[in-house]
DNA sequence: TGTACATCAGTGAACGCGCGTTCACTGATGTAC
DNA sequence: TGTACATCAGTGAACGCGCGTTCACTGATGTAC
């Protein structure tokens, strides 16, 4: 593909380019200027575009914000076939957004940005763990009212667990040991919990 | 306190500013320099200690492994009273080492420091682990075999859930909302990912 | 279709900064006799 | 107790580097007539 004197997209292709830096070297082993080498551009190009580079990073992690709930939702469907089915397939697809959008991930979670200075963020981010909660709530409902734990707290559990899988096993950190992926431990673990909560047959 | 042209221990105190340092700006953000200006100290001084930034760092995640195993290892107490009091101590201890020692608990969780690179580290990281599995072991004596997940699945578990709570509820990350402290958080996932397991009775 | 001009997206050079690391050095400490 | 000397732990200056950011600029694009 050809490119003149102007890019066409600067805008995206720096976002992409910082998404492969990231997924390589870490949320914050990502620099302005290589992203803007990346993608052929002098470091001062990237000011037409973003504030600086923190504000490139967060731009990175409100798209990721962006994907991550699209992929909940649909992978909840509505909570079909079951409450149950639904809430199983949402865990699925938190791991494998953190496999197929591992830059996205870092940059969401692990990139220390603050909500505070970014309430663009703040607001997607918000509406990402929205959908986890419904998920919860529509399971939840197949409780015994009385003693239910509240739906934010069930919720918690689960992406806490998810979260704690991804950065300690599908990582090479601390524990790389064991002949578990990923996937299957994570699916056993929400197994068990859901089983603790009588969501699912004592017995196996 | 007065201080000549040696120091004394220049050593312990370089690990002890660095780990102030990533208590407050996290792992990345803290340099040699820094450090050593901290403890009124050239940069140079401290290649009399350590081969270089790296080194440092490996040494505070080095004595964060050991503390943190110790702390596992005083909690668990030989399984005393009973195998599950003291696996609910040891999740209450995780929680409490994540707290009272935030720049050990950064420099062995969030720093990227590869175990490959650094052996001295793999083996004390090994030992905290071992005493993690050693509880579940214990634990899940208690459990028909035959319906028993193995004892370092169930550790793997507890040690994600455990790590998501401090990564994701007890920093100031997407969900500070809720009105659970990470303590009842994790003690309240615990407790249902026991009861999942069979070995608390199914009600309230 | 052709020309004049405003707008816009990039360039390129420069900046000040703090970093990790090296080096020859020197002042303090401890030991042998 | 006193002196000579080796060892050691620090200094201070210097380095090269890549960073984020700024600025005046210029080449390309698009629009009005």
């Amino acid at each position: 593909m050809k490119r003149g004197y102007h890019h066409g997209n600067l805008r995206q292709a720096l976002v992409d380019a910082a998404l492969s830096l990231i997924a390589e070297n870490g949320p914050t082993g990502f620099t302005l200027s290589e992203a803007a080498k990346a993608v052929d551009v002098t470091p001062a190009a990237v000011y037409r575009h973003f504030a600086g580079r923190e504000d490139l990073l967060a731009e990175v992690a409100r798209q990721g914000y962006d994907i991550f709930a699209a992929l909940m939702e649909f992978a909840f469907n509505g909570g079909k076939p079951s409450a149950l089915a639904a809430f199983e397939a949402t865990g699925r697809a938190y791991l494998a957004f953190a496999r197929k959008y591992p830059g996205h991930y870092m940059a969401m979670f692990e990139s220390g940005l603050s909500m505070a200075d970014h309430p663009e963020l703040a607001l997607v981010a918000g509406k990402a763990r929205a959908v986890l909660e419904r998920a919860a709530e529509s399971l939840s409902q197949h409780l015994p009212p009385g003693q239910r734990p509240p739906a934010t707290m069930f919720s918690a559990h689960i992406w806490a667990m998810s979260h704690g899988v991804v950065e300690l096993y599908m990582r090479g950190n601390p524990g790389n040991r064991g002949p578990f992926s990923p996937e299957d431990l994570l699916e056993a673990g929400i197994g068990i919990y859901l089983r603790g909560l009588g969501l699912l047959p004592p017995d196996r």
